[in-house]
DNA sequence: CAGGCCGTGCTTTTT
DNA sequence: GCACGGCCTG
């Protein structure tokens, strides 16, 4: 979307040239929001707004960028900060931290280290781990952060009287939790915003303070906001009432994580003179598209109404393609993509959703069996990475020693022969004694009932420790690299033929690269917080490229503020999209929530745009026949049953028995009508996998682990064929499920 | 006490 | 298919 001055249409114009009081703008896909909020931006510093009173807050880091960069494009050399929600936050905290009982070195903590954290308190609650999930006790403690309720709150509003006996379970832990985070002077993302709220609400000279600061807010994507970001917000817009937000209630996707579509709904009562410009031309998709996902939004009930329309020419019809199983959708698409490149597409034209990201494999191993390039914006995120997080621990406790989450993780890593016992001792002591994890194995030997071999470990530690300093180093990049030499943490996997091995060892090097970047980007700013801020609050979406010519696989939620020339949208069916969990709820709220992921999914296509669908899908290891979403329905799309020739054999896990069997029931080339449902397509394939040649009583297999082995037994039938193997090497002799062991047929 | 192996159980989405 | 926890062994 390059467009001149010139080219601002009234709306747009209307919200650019807006300057005082509060702002609205209903902004649906593609109708140039992003332009208008960085022409408003540069306005307002034209017309003589110092930038360090404009204060631009987005969701995401990739966001925030953008906006930076096309501001400083409109006006190079003012330098307008745009940041995320977080980021601000974080920022605001380590100016004043002690107001909230912090250190200004606190430690951001990660999903992992809460996990553990919460496992260890409900132990020492005496609450049984495995009963309550500390994901979902975390899942509620998030929760009620987002709605503003501190752990006090918490208590005093349900230990009387329960709903559950998860609530009697959180009214234990979650203060706990509070109390550890405290001790080990860290937050977790929601308490980046609820100490925020807590900070604001409290004290009102720092309030007024930043409100005076702030003349012009910007909130994009507001729909998004929940109680804790709705109340930092407006208590930086008492005193000048600039506040302008941005956003689409039909663009809420994170209702599940405490945003409040309200926020948005009812702007204008908090804000009773607030201008209202509604930006409903889309210059991004065809008409096709638009209408699509206009006639699918249509079907929500709680919603402004809002017209999509477009002058843009009419395309090619939505396209839903179905396909026999996620094998062949993933081939399909694959295939579809290279027709499309061979007519002039290039790779990073192409984009494919999906509801979630175990959907991907499928699709990364096609495009990798076509060499097709491709990218995928996944969960497994680079800093999720044991070892990147072990070396990050490092860093983390040297800037903050109290970080009891780092310290128990690389305590013992490498082994140092300090186990479980030996660390709950000192870690016990050093509570007792009000010391931090390091101070208390500097002085080990205080520790009751410690062998003197872990006293010893534990002071060569914190010696260790104490040797390495960002001073010292002179950057970060330097640090981590004495920190992996002085502890010898590669030495574990170097001159191992281990493919994951090699693979760890390419990660910490990748960490040294990321921290040399960080150096060089910060200068002489450069700092240990600097860095783990950085680590803490970025994840791989962000660091998606755009320009280097490959496919992009991202989640639906990711794929939210990015556009591409041609989109896959994958697994549109009852219990991907609407997800089985919206479904199983009931709530109609969460099934709107669905159609709107779905909306924004489609309105990502500029030209052409593609929806799949299978016949059956392997979810959780069990074939099971699909049924089409009821979305389909409400759209306008042209269905095509797409015959694809079978997957070939994937190079990584290499031909399976499973893959060969259901090759064997595919081969026949019987034509199919156009739209066939679930069943009648399992009728009339075969579901029973054959057991294919190469498997005989005594033919030769490989086994991943095992090696080369004989088949000494066959048993059972069709998905449950069993075979007995005895390897070569070490005469072992194992049972195997056909249909899901990973042996691959020698010779033939 | 550490490491390896095996079985179980689960899987939405993310700052 | 995966990761994690638990168990067992050395």
């Amino acid at each position: 979307m390059s467009t001149t001055d010139a080219s601002l249409t009234a709306a747009q114009a209307a919200a650019v040239d807006h300057r005082d009081g509060p702002l609205l703008v209903l902004a649906g896909p593609g109708s140039g929001k992003t332009r208008v909020v960085t022409r408003r931006l540069a306005r307002l510093v034209e017309s003589g707004v110092r930038p360090r009173s404009l204060l631009a807050i987005t969701f995401t880091n990739k966001a925030a960028d953008e906006m930076q960069r096309r501001v400083a494009q409109l006006m190079p050399g003012a330098r307008v900060w745009v940041s995320t929600f977080h980021r601000f936050c974080a920022r605001l905290l380590r100016e004043h931290a002690a107001m909230v009982g912090l250190q200004p070195n606190f430690t951001i903590l990660d999903a992992g280290d809460q996990r553990q954290a919460l496992r260890q308190i409900l132990r020492d609650e005496d609450l049984d781990p495995v009963a309550f999930g500390a994901e979902k006790i975390g899942y509620r403690i998030s929760a009620a952060k987002n709605d503003l309720i501190d752990a006090d709150t918490y208590r005093r509003r349900y230990e009387e009287q329960s709903a559950d006996h998860w609530q009697a379970a959180v009214v234990r832990v979650y203060p706990a939790y509070q109390r550890w985070l405290l001790a080990s002077n860290a937050v977790d993302f929601d308490d980046l915003l609820l100490h925020t709220a807590v900070l604001l609400a409290e004290n009102d000279e720092l309030r007024s303070q930043l409100d005076e600061r702030y003349r012009y807010i910007i909130v994009d994507e507001y729909q998004d906001t929940n109680r804790a970001q709705y109340q930092i917000v407006s208590a930086l817009s008492q005193i000048h009432r600039n506040l302008c937000v941005t956003g689409d209630p039909d663009q809420s996707i994170y209702g599940w994580r405490g945003a409040r579509i309200e926020n948005i709904l009812r702007f204008e009562g908090d804000y009773p003179d607030a201008r209202v410009v509604r930006l409903e031309e889309n210059f991004r998709s065809t008409q096709s598209i638009v209408r699509s996902a206009d006639r699918l939004i249509g079907h929500n009930r709680k919603r402004k109404a809002k017209r999509l329309v477009t002058d843009n020419p009419e395309g090619e019809p939505v396209s839903l393609l179905c396909f026999r199983n996620e094998g062949h959708e993933a081939e399909g698409l694959a295939q579809r993509m290279q027709q499309l490149a061979d007519a002039g597409r290039d790779w990073s034209d192409f984009a494919v959703f999906m509801r979630v990201n175990a959907l991907s494999r499928q699709v990364e191993r096609a495009l990798m069996r076509r060499r097709i390039p491709h990218q995928v914006a996944a969960g497994a995120a680079f800093f999720d990475r044991a070892e990147v997080k072990d070396l990050i621990a490092y860093l983390r406790l040297l800037e903050n020693p109290a970080d009891r989450a780092a310290f128990s993780r690389i305590v013992n890593t490498p082994a140092r022969n300090l186990g479980e016992t030996s660390q709950r001792r000192l870690l016990r002591w050093a509570n007792e004694q009000g010391l931090t994890p390091l101070e208390a194995a500097a002085r080990a030997k205080e520790v009751p009932k410690l062998s003197k071999r872990s006293v010893a470990a534990f002071r060569a530690f914190a010696e260790m420790m104490a040797e390495f300093s960002l001073a010292d180093a002179g950057a970060v990049a330097a640090l981590v690299t004495r920190i992996i030499n002085r502890t010898g943490y590669v030495r574990q996997w170097e001159g191992s033929p281990n493919e994951k091995d090699l693979e760890r060892l390419e990660n910490v090097k990748e960490l040294v690269t990321a921290a040399s970047e960080y150096d060089e980007a910060a200068g002489d700013e450069r700092s240990l917080s600097g860095f783990l801020e950085q680590t803490a609050l970025v994840n791989e979406t962000d660091s998606l490229d755009t320009s280097r010519g490959q496919v992009t696989l991202m989640t639906l939620h990711a794929a939210k503020g990015l556009e591409y020339p041609v989109v896959f949208v994958l697994g549109v069916e009852q219990g991907l999209i609407p997800h089985e969990r919206a479904i199983r709820d009931g709530s109609a709220e969460e099934l709107e929530e669905e159609r709107r992921l779905l909306f924004v999914g489609m309105t990502r296509a500029r030209e052409q745009l593609f929806l799949t669908q299978t016949v059956e899908r392997v979810l959780r290891g069990r074939t099971l026949p699909t049924i089409p979403s009821p979305f389909i329905s409400e759209l306008e799309c042209t269905p095509e049953y797409v015959e694809t020739s079978a997957p070939a054999p994937v190079w990584s896990s290499v031909p399976t028995l499973a893959a060969n069997g259901d090759r064997s029931a595919r081969d026949d080339h019987s034509p199919r009508p156009l739209l066939m449902t679930g069943a009648e397509l399992l009728r009339g394939g075969t579901s029973q996998a054959e057991l294919p040649r190469g498997f005989a009583l005594g033919s030769q297999v490989r086994h991943p682990r095992y090696g080369v082995g004989t088949v000494v037994d066959i048993g059972g039938f069709g998905q449950r064929r069993t075979v007995t193997v005895t390897f070569r090497d070490d005469a072992r002799t194992e049972k195997f499920v056909a249909s899901q062991s990973p042996l691959q047929p020698v010779g033939h």
